[in-house]
DNA sequence: GAGCTATATAACCGCAAGGCAATGTTTTGG
DNA sequence: CCAAAACATTGCCTTGCGGTTATATAGCTC
């Protein structure tokens, strides 16, 4: 399931933005510029997936990070991780294929 | 875009066959059991994620992992490693709560 | 307690994703 | 050559997801 729920950027950004600390439904709803629905939705989504925490104080909801799941996906990960030989410039590599491959898709969809 | 890919089981078990070795279309058709079709169409993604890469020989395909995508997913992993402790048991205790929550769930469906 | 604040839930919409059957394409074998 | 083998692509259907608006709920404030 966590896969899945990873798969959403918004909800990667929600988890990078609670890694830094602890925020509000509102906040979060700011910085992410979507409504407030909607921002309550993937949160929802992270509570059930256990990568988030909620405590109530008053009518406010604090969220907080639980990456406790995310050891599940490191899991997934292990047995590849030395496959590449070295990370960083795999990762570059990567990144630069994909700048090609969107120009390209791009190109592709304008026919 | 990675992550969106990674988000279908069916690939993930389709990279985890290919960390074994190289296989035809046929024989992973056979080992997910799903449509033929259904199959391309999973590994015509994966190509585009640059995940697999193909090499035909006659009327055959092989396909071959390529790791360098999955850089992008340790990447972002990276700044969450440290906060689960004991990874292991993290994982342990998130499987435990996945069953857990699974019943649960299909507890909620029955209504 | 009336209204405001903060969040959740409901209802609805549009679209993309995954599944299958049918068909196209290429190469091999006889 | 012709039939079969191995895949890819197409077309179609259904389902689920992400987004929004509208509405409910709960707690604070004055």
């Amino acid at each position: 399931m966590t896969f899945e729920v990873l798969a959403e950027p918004v909800r990667r950004r929600i988890l990078d933005l609670l890694r830094e600390r602890p925020r509000l439904v509102g906040e979060l709803t700011a910085e992410l510029g979507l409504s407030q629905p909607g921002t309550s939705k993937h949160l929802r989504v992270l509570r059930e997936a256990g990568l988030v925490r909620v405590r109530a104080q008053a009518q406010r909801r604090w969220y907080e990070l639980d990456p406790a799941p995310l050891a599940e996906v490191d899991a997934w990960l292990a047995p590849y991780r030395w496959m590449w030989a070295d990370r960083f410039d795999a990762l570059e590599r990567h990144l630069d294929a994909d700048a090609a491959q969107e120009a390209a898709q791009e190109t592709e969809e304008e026919r």
